[in-house]
DNA sequence: CGCATATCAGTAGGACTGAAATCA
DNA sequence: CTGATTTCAGTCGTACTGATATGC
């Protein structure tokens, strides 16, 4: 919990949009690691978890590419998730590079606790919009995402 | 410089407001880190000129509580902002606890030349968006941080 | 061979903490 | 004494790079 009063700021930094992102994101955040640390768990935890359990077992570089979580970072989420049972790790018959990971059904338990407590916080995180407020800043938020994400040509 | 083709992610990750915050401030860090870090410069340089130029001369305190930056990283930045002739520290004759820090005209001509770069750097971020879309966003994070960063109660 | 996968070691900037020294 | 300011020495999670070993 950082929390210092804060003063005004320059007009420039203010009306900065990629600054006004990085504030509500630092905010968001807070928030987030705060709440998933109570429970002692991390945001890596929620993307793999759920990203297990709507696909089905796949192989590390799989979820990397659909979490946009680093191949190195993986790898290390992944030992924490294995000791604590959340998923198992099975070398693939098919492609013996491959690490075949899968979610178990304490996994299953464990992602449903993460689930409520993440919708807790974005409850906290929206309070001051309005639901369509909310659904508005989500949608900008999306097209944002979407077409940096594409290749850019 | 990140960009692996990403995958398709999970429902609840893409629906997910934090998440989307953090993806979409991820990719205006990369932006705005790349753009500086080119002609040599950092965020908290930026934050740290242009409140210097619009308030003034100024203590490192009042400096972190109006950008934001923690008083630690103040210190360290400020140092290299001394080093490169950006701004001056003078201890306050009228509280000899605080440094006095002033931009010097070698920091507005940076300051000048840091604006023209975010101002290109904020045209390639929004480029998915059109005008009335920008301007929707920024006030509804604008209002998002401003009731986040005011005292709770 | 080229390419993908998993792993490890390490880097970098950003956010933050705790303690010390100084002074209003 | 209390409280504010500056500074230093770290920690922490996140994002990322480079190299290596292995297997398709």
């Amino acid at each position: 919990m950082a929390l210092v009063k804060p003063g005004i700021a320059a007009k420039r930094l203010t009306s900065l949009p990629s600054r006004l992102l990085t504030q509500v994101a630092l905010v968001a955040n807070r928030l987030v690691n705060d709440g998933l640390a109570a429970i002692g768990a991390r945001r890596y935890h929620y993307a793999l978890l759920s990203t297990l359990a709507e696909f089905g077992p796949s192989s590390q570089a799989s979820l990397g590419r659909r979490t946009g979580i680093d191949r190195s970072d993986i790898v290390s989420t992944m030992a924490e998730l294995e000791g604590a049972g959340y998923v198992t790790r099975l070398n693939d018959p098919a492609d013996r590079r491959r690490n075949l990971v899968t979610i178990t059904n304490k996994g299953r338990k464990r992602l449903g606790e993460l689930d409520r407590e993440l919708d807790a916080i974005q409850d906290a995180l929206l309070a001051p919009l309005t639901i369509s407020q909310r659904e508005r800043l989500i949608l900008l938020l999306q097209k944002l995402y979407a077409r940096h994400s594409e290749p850019v040509e």
